[in-house]
DNA sequence: TATAGTATTGAATCCGAGC
DNA sequence: CGCTCGGATTCAATACTAT
């Protein structure tokens, strides 16, 4: 059995598989969110599954027996990764603690993630929570490393530190007094929170699956803790993410689903696996912020939403005047002022701005002239730092006289 | 009882406390980590306390009593915010559902920051759980809100939507086809999960103790659960951070803790409370946004040296004008503008400032003919935010009329 | 081809109607 | 008064389109 995706309650399923057999296992089961979940779309087929228990003890009852069965197929040195949300956490890891041993506790990781909502009268839940339990204590660990934080003192790193005749720790210097450099850095352990995107109603990457999980959760997961031509078990395989993480990464899996389109839509998945090329993923949440460290430095003074994906204004003001906004944009170094006021008059222009404000940012001298030529509704504000060098200048033109 | 610090056993000590008497509890008890703390340092004090246990078992005993003790105590409209990590949440919380009850359970907080280590076998443990669980179904609740993510189109989001004949969402239209705008945004509710930097070991904020938590973590949580004026109890104080915070807030709060040390402590950091005025927190996710704008923000903008422990003034300029100092100041809140000038120009004359300049921070609008008053030598510039403030003002009148 | 701006969508949550 | 059900609202992050 190998490389299959099968039909039918895993319980009964796992019967069939040996002991000691598989090198990995992942699992998604249902989180106990007590209401049946299905993705209305317009797409031909529509998936569905039931959520909804007796009581959290049967719940708990039917997750113990399918667990027990995976933990006798488990090789010794695999482990498990089981993924619940608040709803069930704390019960789902006292069931690992009862089967695997409270000792076999491996990591608790967290994956956060943005979403939309209304919260009211709580915070706005965005994580979910993935046990990793070993069989024994020798267990597959691949190292994974992470860039350093942004606030990191990166050519610190760098150097060598050893310890002085007191025993504090100082960075090392050769006989001539200078610094000596480590090798190159791999950057740091991977932490336990895991922000990735959570997979959006527009990515391509969906296949119309309720609670599908994105492709990069499982690629780590799966490289975390298995090799090669390893085999992975996935007894909740739902839309198949773990399979096609398990392809893409030349490992062998095993997928099981009592729901008969879940198996269908996995086999689909694994012929032809699509993986999304979001930008998000690729380049990261910082690149979005593409204002310059100054002018947010300057619109942090103001009571204004920064607005990072519009080329015609930087800022709207929290409040409105008669229902339109007030937009604002900051001269960046080097722009002509004149040039400035027309980008912001026209994307001003799209919002229906009550008031359009453009703070100027470099003194241009003479150039006064072009006010006359600007749409009325832009305002010009000098910069702090402009005002106070023009009040400079004229002490010293005083001065001069 | 009211803004004490206690020594001894919080399950003694809670028996003189009456029934239905706290707004809001914050515990963080040792977290089951079957090792002694201490924080080796130079400093005279060296705090410790001890986390070893006969069992688990033993230790959730030890807790569940007192939990029970704080529910007591807890008005109807009271929460609690219990700190833990990964060694025993599970048990903690299983402890919450039946002290509480399983639908009191509010939120699963996670905290996550990043830290220094060399984890081998497993991922590297960077976060900490809070359990927020209500008395009652009507729980004090305040929100608060984020920044928005990023990557949203944040001038998409101002526009109102409406469904189409199909019933399909569109964004709405006005009868000349321009788009529809809502009123002004505040933000998203805070998430779940709460990325605060560790109290780092150079952190002026730190104070010795070795669990310290960072202010900023418990400023959040007073102010989402009390309002002023509120009585809070932390059972497990420790360094006191909870008191400090509720003191800062306008909070009362009673803190209790069996060692001698920490009450002293504790005590210490009450009268003089030091807040660390990191970068990272400064210029972090922008939830400091509310806080009253501070002085050094302005002044970060213009090329000046700030001065600290002067009276009348609060920065020099870099450039000089014929060898003498431009001197400025800012406003303070509710700070008299002629006062200000005042104060400015009796410090700056002991410089022989060249150039005083006073940067205002409240309209005070008819006030223009105090100006006259002046001494020649103060000038005064409108901080950005007065600035945009009277453009806008100006726009309304307008359309008064 | 790259990018700025517009169109879309879904799950969580709240809220009000109906019973 | 408690329940369910449907509708409205929310925003993150894509696809798509025009330049």
């Amino acid at each position: 059995m190998i490389n299959e995706i099968l039909h039918g309650d895993c319980l009964k399923i796992l019967k069939d598989v040996p002991d000691n057999h598989v090198d990995l296992v992942y699992l998604d089961p249902p989180f106990f969110s007590q209401s049946d979940h299905a993705l209305k779309s317009r797409k031909l087929t529509e998936y569905k599954f039931k959520d909804t228990w007796p009581s959290l003890d049967a719940y708990i009852d039917y997750l113990g027996l399918r667990l027990e069965e995976i933990y006798r197929v488990m090789k010794r040195d695999c482990a498990v990764f089981v993924h619940c949300d608040r709803n069930a956490s704390h019960r789902i890891r006292m069931l690992l603690d009862q089967i695997f041993g409270f000792d076999r506790f491996v990591s608790e990781i967290i994956w956060t993630y943005r979403r939309w909502s209304n919260s009211k009268n709580s915070l706005l839940g965005s994580h979910q929570t993935i046990f990793m339990y070993s069989k024994t204590e020798n267990y597959k660990f691949n190292r994974i490393f992470q860039d350093y934080s942004e606030s990191t003192n990166l050519d610190q790193i760098l150097q060598r530190r050893e310890r002085n005749q007191h025993g504090k720790a100082v960075y090392a210097k050769d006989s001539s007094g200078n610094v000596v450099l480590h090798g190159p850095k791999k950057g740091v352990p991977l932490s336990d929170t895991w922000d990735i995107p959570y997979l959006n109603p527009k990515a391509r990457e969906r296949c119309g699956y309720p609670t599908q999980k994105p492709l990069l959760l499982l690629e780590r997961i799966v490289m975390l803790a298995s090799n090669k031509d390893d085999l992975i078990l996935d007894p909740f395989c739902g839309s198949g993410t773990t399979l096609v993480a398990a392809k893409l990464l030349n490992r062998n899996y095993i997928g099981i689903d009592s729901y008969s389109e879940a198996v269908e839509l996995s086999r689909k998945r694994i012929e032809n696996p699509i993986r999304s090329d979001s930008r998000l993923l690729r380049t990261g949440r910082a690149t979005y912020k593409n204002l310059p460290r100054e002018i947010i430095n300057i619109l942090h003074q103001l009571p204004v939403k920064l607005v990072q994906r519009n080329r015609g204004f930087d800022a709207i003001h929290n409040e409105f005047i008669n229902g339109k906004p007030v937009v604002l944009r900051v001269q960046r170094k080097g722009e002509n002022l004149a040039d400035a006021a027309g980008k912001l008059q026209r994307a001003g222009k799209t919002k229906d701005a009550a008031l359009m404000i453009l703070v100027r940012t470099e003194s241009e001298g003479q150039q006064q002239s072009l006010f006359d030529m600007f749409p009325e509704d832009v305002q010009v504000i000098d910069s702090l730092e402009v005002a106070v060098q023009s009040k400079m200048e004229s002490i010293l033109h005083q001065l001069r006289r």
